[in-house]
DNA sequence: TCAATAGTGTCTCTAAGACACTATCAG
DNA sequence: CTGATAGTGTCTTAGAGACACTATTGA
């Protein structure tokens, strides 16, 4: 007969290194708008496996310093962009024992969107990383089964600005609605109606005005600008757009 | 200068053990409906820690048996109902330092439905395994963190339940437009209005007709049963209903 | 007959689609 | 003035909500 333990006695003899336990790490998807294109941003591996290949950003978590998931892609975009990302969330995790070729490995994929601006001179600083236009990743050969990662990501980027207001995210505050309109248009891969998207989104409440602004290109009626809504992040329209 | 190595020499010399990892773990929400509630599977467990309380059905990956992590839940929920679930789909990844005792722990939380009938014989003799109504989960102490998980898990079949056809999966088929209502009344916690139910799901086109049935109780107009069609299973609304 | 369950007719209401229209600026 | 951009008026349409109605059975 085994003698009964204590939980404190069970704990206390654990080591997680008697159990064959797969790779984890984290991996996100970084967005944003430049030059009226849709960019993903990517860094160049610099170590085996797959080095010099293109990958997401990402890597594994850090035991100590990171309290959750969420703070380690944190942490892994705030080493490549320079600043804390304003929307960051989970689209889910892969595990299988073919992506990576050290072994059964699992990542948790984050989706993150940014403005342009903020992150353009650190990333130049940063001799590894840059962003690519959406188009052209589909001709590089990503490291491990980041393409697949990509495309995930972007079918849930793409989804999601269908029923909420996602894309305020990638728009420096404050913003038109012209700007907020080819925003969504770039995030869905879509033309939206003019007057249908400025409907739906006023009649949300999801803005509050914050002035004037010049028209795009200089000349024209000047814009109303505004800047999201406290707690407006976590909207959800009851009906799919576009 | 230290000397540049191929990636077969990299991964020869390459052992996990020798980075320090999380805990990684698969939990399993399986839901189904018996005596018009929503139940949910629990396990008792049998080891530390948290021994003697009820935790969602899961584990650890089997490197060796499980290609994906997907395989893992399957397996896990084989074990525990005899039966593979016809849905099955994961909701997000939770991972922190603090939600297992044993350490920085990772889990990939799934979502499952499946009708009560085929299972029922099987749970029984399953000694550490029982369905539990869901009002009553929250009056036990789950182990782990896993009264959270259980609450996710229940908020994704709510939301999803509101723009697919997924409680056709936790009903034996064929069935009647009336016990699909009370399905998706008992998934989302509302009750819906007869004939826009019947008209949304009618429209939709995502079943097909098999034949007649008795109506519930056994007295009234007889009734016509419907079965999903193929591929009716990812269906999306553009509305969410209710 | 009635009670019970299944299923329909039809009006209202909300929000998206289409698209022509007006408004305000620079030059 | 013209041309460019911003913003509106308004009709149509799809589909949900409400709810009274009819249909078909067992007892």
């Amino acid at each position: 007969m085994s003698r009964e333990i204590t939980e404190a006695r069970f704990l206390k003899q654990y080591d997680p290194k008697d159990y064959d336990s797969p790779l984890v790490t984290v991996d996100i998807a970084l967005f944003t708008l430049h030059e009226s294109t849709l960019q993903v941003l990517l860094v160049e591996r610099g170590e085996h496996p797959h080095k010099g290949r293109w990958a997401l950003p990402g890597g594994f978590i850090d035991l100590q310093a990171d309290a959750e998931l969420h703070d380690t892609a944190q942490r892994k975009l705030r080493q490549k962009t320079g600043v804390d990302v304003p929307l960051l969330e989970q689209v889910g995790t892969v595990g299988n024992a073919q992506r990576d070729p050290r072994g059964w490995s699992v990542t948790a994929l984050y989706m993150a969107l940014v403005p342009h601006a903020p992150t353009a001179e650190f990333i130049d600083s940063v001799t590894d990383a840059r962003w690519w236009p959406i188009d052209e990743v589909g001709k590089l050969r990503l490291a491990f089964d980041h393409a697949e990662l990509v495309d995930l990501a972007r079918e849930r980027l793409k989804s999601k600005t269908a029923y909420t207001v996602l894309p305020v995210h990638v728009l420096r505050q404050p913003f038109s609605l012209t700007q907020l309109q080819r925003a969504f248009e770039l995030l869905m891969d879509a033309t939206l109606e003019k007057k249908s998207f400025r409907r739906r989104i006023l009649n949300a409440g999801v803005l509050e005005e914050a002035g004037e602004g010049v028209p795009e290109g200089g000349r024209g009626r000047p814009t109303v600008l505004y800047r999201p809504a406290k707690n407006s992040g976590q909207y959800l329209f009851t009906r799919v757009f576009g």
